[in-house]
DNA sequence: TCATTTCTGTAGTGTTCGCTAAATAATGTC
DNA sequence: GACATTATTTAGCGAACACTACAGAAATGA
């Protein structure tokens, strides 16, 4: 992280972090084409020249406010322990997350940037590595738990990972149209009995 | 359906159907907000005035598109036969679909309309109530087999469609992600494992 | 005090958005 | 051929888009 030092000249009269978090909501619930300028500025209380001076453009205020989602609404495997319990953990987590009171619904990772006009393709290319990633991750969890005898030898793990994955992916879809936390808790535990035996 | 009997003046100079094909495929790939009219010109060869003297607004036919997606794209369940092999060939369908060649990857119902600016809010309603059916349809089909005894008494038979639902939200957004069929079906096949035993 | 630096608000920039009025072209009917 | 009807083309509408020049405001350093 770059430090400021900024010490002399006219102060920031807002929170930085405070805008970025206003900033980062409103293109989870919107996504990156149904969030205007004019949109930032009624949910940051700002003018379009301090975002633009604070951040530079839509765009990186769009991948700072997706990496800000990751850092602090993503949801992690655990890595230690039974891979079995770190996935359920896992999905179970995802459901409390994507349902949670006061945010968006949904996953924004998941959901975003798949539909851009041709123009805007360049936005998509760091969600879809973060879905990739997620996906390497679980992948490489389950190629461990193979290893270590839990799971038995020959098991498609890249399958096994991309089937976990969908189960996230589709519940932030359907958390976006209404499903309750009680309904993604169960479709999470519906899903750990695709667990290999 | 109404009946068009115009004789008299002067005669397109386009096959409507091959036009709302061409319409939407371009929603399909960019979405509602992704594709502007300029893009639908691109797309058809035709000019504004005789888009909207066809259809009436982008609105209408996107909402045509849709419907004609769901009837000519969409993946239904086998109503006869065991509910295990109906879901599993549902779910393999999908998988060749989303990933057919020649046509944009991935789903137009499942991931169509789920960030958009509030002014549009309304292009949402109808791809949400498009999935919401399919859920239902879904934890019907599983209803009747706990039913008929194919599977166990207090079976979550929503949680479990819901389970499925996800896995076919999942593939739309891997495919689009790049997801091979081959990938895709080894994902179907793993979600099968989490039917009831 | 005064100059310098930085931020904020006003008021735009040019471009693209969805959409359409008006003129022209192509048909059927008389 | 004249006329009514419908389609296409040209040209452009007002609004919203992302973005910014500029002037004034608020801080520090000399």
């Amino acid at each position: 992280m770059e430090m400021r030092k900024p010490s002399r000249g006219r102060p920031r009269s807002f929170d930085e972090d405070a805008v970025l978090d206003a900033v980062m909501r409103a293109f989870w619930e919107h996504g990156y084409e149904g969030t205007s300028v004019a949109t930032l500025e009624a949910a940051t209380g700002l003018k379009a020249p301090s975002l633009y001076g604070a951040f530079g453009s839509k765009e990186v205020l769009y991948q700072t406010a997706l990496e800000r989602y990751a850092s602090e609404h993503g949801t992690v495997l655990r890595p230690d322990g039974p891979a079995r319990e770190a996935i359920s953990e896992f999905l179970h987590e995802a459901a409390d997350r994507f349902s949670e009171n006061g945010l968006p619904p949904g996953c924004m990772v998941s959901t975003a940037a798949l539909t851009l006009g041709t123009a805007q393709r360049g936005i998509a290319t760091r969600p879809a590595r973060m879905r990739s990633e997620s996906l390497a991750g679980i992948e490489q969890r389950l190629q461990t738990a193979v290893t270590d005898g839990e799971l038995p030898q020959g098991t498609d793990v890249a399958a096994l990972a991309r089937l976990f994955g969908a189960v996230i992916q589709g519940m932030s879809v359907q958390a976006i149209d209404g499903a309750t936390r009680t309904d993604l808790r169960a479709l999470a535990t519906a899903a750990m009995d695709a667990w290999p035996r």
